[in-house]
DNA sequence: TCCTTTCGCAACCAGTCAGTTGCACTCAGC
DNA sequence: GCTGAGTGCAACTGACTGGTTGCGAAAGGA
C-alpha cells in the first residue's frame, strides 16, 4: 500500500516512465537488458528500478544470476482514485456554491 | 488540452500540490493570500501558480488590482485516462500470455 | 581454477529547480 | 502628487537528483 503521491512523483520522471512502460508493455526484463534498449547506462536504470520498487510499481525476482524486474499496475489504481477524490472535492465545492444561491 | 505527463510532473511537487489542493478545496485566491496560508513566500507561490497554469490546472483572472487564481480539474481526468490506458496495456499483455498457452 | 557476465556500492559531476531577496511597476485611495 | 498594497521580473543560492565512471563481489561455464 504505497501512497499515491509517491507514485505520482515516481512517474514524473520521463526515463523512469520509459522504464516502467517498457516493462509494462513487453514484459519482465533485467537492468542490463533495459540498458540496451534505453539511451542510459545500466546504473541509471538500476537506480530508477530501485525507485520504482520503493513505491510498488516494480517487482524484483532472481533468475539464476540475473535479477528480473516486472511491472505492477496496482499502485496506478490508487493514483487514479486519489485523482477522483480531488475531483469530487471540486464537485462538493460546486454543490455548496449552488446551495448558497437557493 | 495539456498532455497528461506534464500534469503528472506538475502534481509531483508537494508545495505545488498544496497550492492546487488549497485552491480546489477552499476556492479561488490571490498569490498573496496563498502566501499567508502556506509556509513559503509569495514569489514561490507565484512560480508554482505559473507552472500550474502552464499545464491547465489553474485559471487566472483579474479582479481590480488583484490576480485571482482558480483550480481546474479537467486535466486530472486526462491523467486518469492515461493511467487507465497503461493499465489496459497490462491487461493486453495478460491476454496475449493467456493466448499463448492455448 | 580461471574467465566472463551480471550486479551492487560509492564517489563524483552537472543540470535543474524550489525558494529567497531585491527592485521596479501599476493602480486605487488619500 | 503621494503612499501603500499587490504584482511581476531578474539574479542568486542551495539542495536535490539524474547520470556517469570505477571498482569489487558473486555466480555460472569451460
Amino acid at each position: 500500500m504505497s501512497d499515491p503521491q509517491a507514485v505520482l512523483a515516481a512517474l514524473a520522471d520521463p526515463t523512469r516512465r520509459a522504464v516502467f512502460e517498457r516493462l509494462n508493455s513487453k514484459g519482465p526484463a533485467s537492468a542490463s537488458e533495459l540498458a540496451l534498449e534505453l539511451p542510459v547506462t545500466r546504473q541509471a536504470i538500476a537506480k530508477h528500478l530501485s525507485h520504482l520498487g520503493s513505491v510498488g510499481l516494480v517487482d524484483r525476482s532472481h533468475q539464476g544470476r540475473q535479477v528480473v524486474f516486472e511491472a505492477r499496475v496496482a499502485p496506478l489504481g490508487e493514483v487514479a482514485s486519489w485523482l477522483e477524490t480531488v475531483g469530487s472535492e471540486w464537485d462538493d465545492r460546486l454543490e455548496r456554491l449552488r446551495g448558497s444561491f437557493e
